[in-house]
DNA sequence: GGACAATTGTTGTCGTCAACAACAATCTTC
DNA sequence: GAAGATTGTTGTTGACGACAACAATTGTCC
């Protein structure tokens, strides 16, 4: 991943429909670098690359995981609730939670104080599930700190903190 | 969205199936915290999303964004190398250019070198919009910066570098 | 108390995007 | 020249965000 080179000169020769040997490291991207979207993009794509991989034998994705930690620390919660303090869509929360309830992890409750509302609650099977899912994404951390570092990892939450 | 606010209890009243009113802002996620995943996600569907907004009126995305800079500023590229370089799939990148091409922003010439491949260019009209895409992005960076803080998003773009 | 609006979960469609697989044309290598 | 690799293309699959519509239920207003 060395970026550090000196950039050869922007555009060799254009024009003409043809272009020398480039290795597609050496491209310039000066245009892009600077922009802080394309760097965060970039970044997410392997961060998730990275929990799928980690999370991979226990077949978990990120949203999944997010579903479960937040069922997990607040029990009861409705759907709507739920789906709004995770910034998804209810319609979509209702295919993850489908899901997660065929694999036992998540069980719906009808709630009678509002009999149009789900209380959602982990299984025990859910439970325990969640424990290793939680001890393998701290594992997934840990490739992150190995990767940027710690105190820049540190550094990136804190920056960041807002949109949790 | 205030976070900072001394969160209650994590546990409110668990296992009958109902909950006590939540404001959806007050729910732990205290598990979920300390998850870069989850904190780059979240901003990176906020920074998109304001790309898209303030580019709305060109009507032009994050990866089509890309795609026009490196062209505009590497002219002659291949698709192999353009997509290896912002790490799209080939196979994404082909209808990329065919929606840009209609819209005779950008033109594949048959590389005389190789018969296989196309040499992608700008056109004249590629070049003049890309400009004004350009100033919008600046645009966007300044919003980047009135959320996060300027430092904080130098330093953002310092730690995360690497992945550009 | 009853009509009307709002909410909750659900179903469905649409468009974006990453990941694969297969294919024809072309290049490279031996 | 034959075998294998590469390039662009087409297609499929699945995760995901955005929207719209709907039934059941709740809340509100008069």
């Amino acid at each position: 991943m060395t970026v550090s080179a000196t950039r050869p000169s922007p555009n060799k020769r254009a024009g003409n429909g043809t272009a020398p040997r480039i290795d597609a490291d050496e491209i310039g991207l000066d245009a892009l670098v600077g922009h802080a979207g394309y760097a965060v993009r970039r970044f997410q794509i392997w961060i998730f690359q990275d929990f799928i991989k980690t999370l991979g034998d226990v077949d978990i994705r990120p949203t999944q995981y997010s579903v479960l930690t937040v069922i997990g620390a607040n029990p009861g919660l409705s759907q709507m609730v739920v789906a709004k303090r995770l910034g998804i869509e209810r319609a979509r929360l209702v295919h993850l939670l489908d899901s997660l309830e065929q694999r036992k992890l998540v069980k719906r409750i009808k709630s009678k104080s509002d009999r149009r509302s789900h209380a959602l609650h982990l299984t025990g099977q859910g439970e325990t599930a969640l424990a290793k899912f939680q001890r393998l994404a701290a594992e997934h951390e840990r490739h992150v700190e190995e990767k940027i570092g710690k105190a820049n990892r540190e550094r990136l939450l804190q920056i960041l903190a807002g949109f949790t």
